[in-house]
DNA sequence: GTGAAAGCGCTAACAT
DNA sequence: ATGTTAGCGCTTTCAC
């Protein structure tokens, strides 16, 4: 049992509701009382139960973040831009992993439509539909912002990257390097952040006269072996691959792994090229050219947008933030 | 307003109590009077407050991490294995970064007093004391768990790798390699791994007759330019560095940065080795040799001693578990 | 088998 | 300026 407001409020002979309002610095409480309140508390180590008055309040002072894996340097750097705004706002973060698992994840938000948390972030899994129902169904109880990965047809708040357009311009990057039978490595399932990637290096392909653009897209699975094993052949065929484009991180990581297995050199017989926050992409060898999100600003940005709409200053039904991602030409595609 | 217990019991012309016990499905209740309110509330979309009988029960059904970093892969395979555990038991996890920060780990430990949450793992930050009376009297109010980075004399359960052996044994690999002139990158802060990893360092030097062990350790500051700058200071010293230790995973990518940027060819002039959990160090320039620590079993271990203390199986005052590391041999020490 | 009532720690409307 | 009271959503005696 810790010590509550009553404990004070007897110690001191003085109404629990008394103390409770001196807590709070309230007008109507005399200085001297407020004096005896505090000191009593700050002897006692008195810290306030949470959950208590948010019952009366319904508010928690947590918020929620749910994403695919901590293991990735975009979530990570993107729970640093949410971290950096929640303590400054003296919020909570609760962090939910979701492993690619459309189930786990729909049983999380069901979860969290319980008051646990007071709103939420998240970047969905693969398998999440773009107008998925339970996304949609908690946007309407709770504040709800996706943020890199989103459902486009849920209507709230989204904090993105420009991903086609860096898509675009990285595939140009790659052709101008010479590369012709340029892969496009995508993830199994539909995700928001690929699809738009996907978009952008079509798109490049055909403006550069590449016809059959559908051709140089490859479908990864999640499982990694078989990934890499996708990859090795790949690499392998007769039309001989001369760039590759990963989507996602892991998918560059597997590509070089790849290249070292085929006995390929990087970047003479194959050019490769990553969406990937990797900070050591520099000491790879060779060195991985990259195109960089923001991932703390997207998390900055989304938490912020979330204080705003807890704060009642915004309707996320019509926000959305994009930021532009960089590309960092390194040896791999030189 | 979400759905309560007294919207069922008023729709289905009921005591809020027998809805109560109906859903925690007690045997005083007839199937039929449970059939109903299992019915009605699946039709509502019912989920309970979790705080509201927690404000009886004392019990969050929340645990907390305390950790200095996310953007490490140390810690992002942690908490993925507390994670691991905590889904399964139906627990939610509040992630708390300090960034190193002692201040801002003791005001965060402060307010986890307050019943936020039902217990604590942490990993404790650079300049936080061996006796720190803050985690002492922390571990009196709520079970508390450290892993990897403890306080050795708080008297709670701690779960650990063997970090004097891990290191004993990795400078004699690099002495077995023909190096004499090695460096141990040390951190700037008394951390208890350090220390081990110092100790089980300067050992392997005495036992090999290399004297003078403690000019072989550098300190770095935490700061990563200057940290930097210590490195590259060191590399270009007379006395020719032939070897160095990078005590944790950013010290080693500094390293490799420094050698790069001296001119430095890993392992030729320098052969170097590293504590890091880095997946992708068998793909750096050259391949790093690392010492990998159990970080997912670290984390599962912790968490399930925590659960066992909160179902008060375990006295967390003895608890002591010991992972072992292993050490990856690779081009960058050959 | 069901219901009434008290209480968890705190806040806030309403006395005094 | 301080105290009384009711109530947030739920659990848990204790009656009926």
């Amino acid at each position: 049992m810790g010590i509550t407001i009553r404990k004070i409020a007897k110690d001191l002979k003085l109404a629990v509701s008394t103390v409770s309002k001196a807590l709070r610095d309230s007008h109507e409480i005399s200085d001297e009382t407020k004096r005896l309140v505090f000191e009593h508390a700050r002897k006692l180590q008195y810290v306030p139960n949470p959950y208590a008055g948010s019952l009366k309040n319904r508010t928690t002072r947590n918020i929620a973040i749910v994403l695919p894996e901590v293991a990735d340097t975009f979530f990570s750097n993107a729970i640093n831009g949410i971290d950096s705004v929640a303590q400054a706002k003296g919020y909570h973060v609760m962090v939910y992993l979701t492993h690619e698992s459309r189930e786990r994840e729909e049983s999380i938000l069901e979860e969290l439509r319980s008051g646990r948390v007071d709103g939420i972030l998240i970047s969905v899994s693969v398998g999440v539909k773009r107008d998925s129902a339970v996304h949609a169904r908690l946007a309407q109880d709770l504040p709800l912002i996706f943020f890199d990965r989103v459902c486009d047809e849920v209507a709230t708040a989204k904090v993105l990257t420009d991903d086609f357009e860096a898509s675009y311009k990285a595939t140009t990057h790659l052709i101008s390097k010479g590369c012709r039978e340029i892969i496009f490595l995508d993830t199994a399932a539909g995700l928001s952040i690929t699809d738009q990637r996907r978009s952008g290096f079509l798109k490049a392909l055909a403006d550069h006269g590449i016809k059959n653009g559908d051709r140089h897209v490859v479908q990864c699975s999640e499982d990694e072996n078989e990934s890499l094993d996708t990859i090795q052949k790949v690499l392998r065929r007769k039309n001989k691959v001369d760039g590759v484009i990963g989507s996602v991180e892991k998918l560059a990581i597997q590509t070089y792994t790849a290249c070292h297995a085929c006995g390929l050199s990087i970047p003479r017989d194959v050019k490769v090229l990553a969406f990937s926050n990797l900070q050591i992409a520099a000491l790879l060898a060779p060195p991985l050219t990259t195109v960089v999100q923001p991932a703390f600003e997207m998390g900055k940005a989304a938490a912020t947008l979330l204080f705003k709409a807890l704060a009642r200053k915004v309707d996320l039904r019509t926000e959305r933030i994009v930021l532009p991602s960089v590309l960092h030409e390194r040896e791999s595609t030189q």
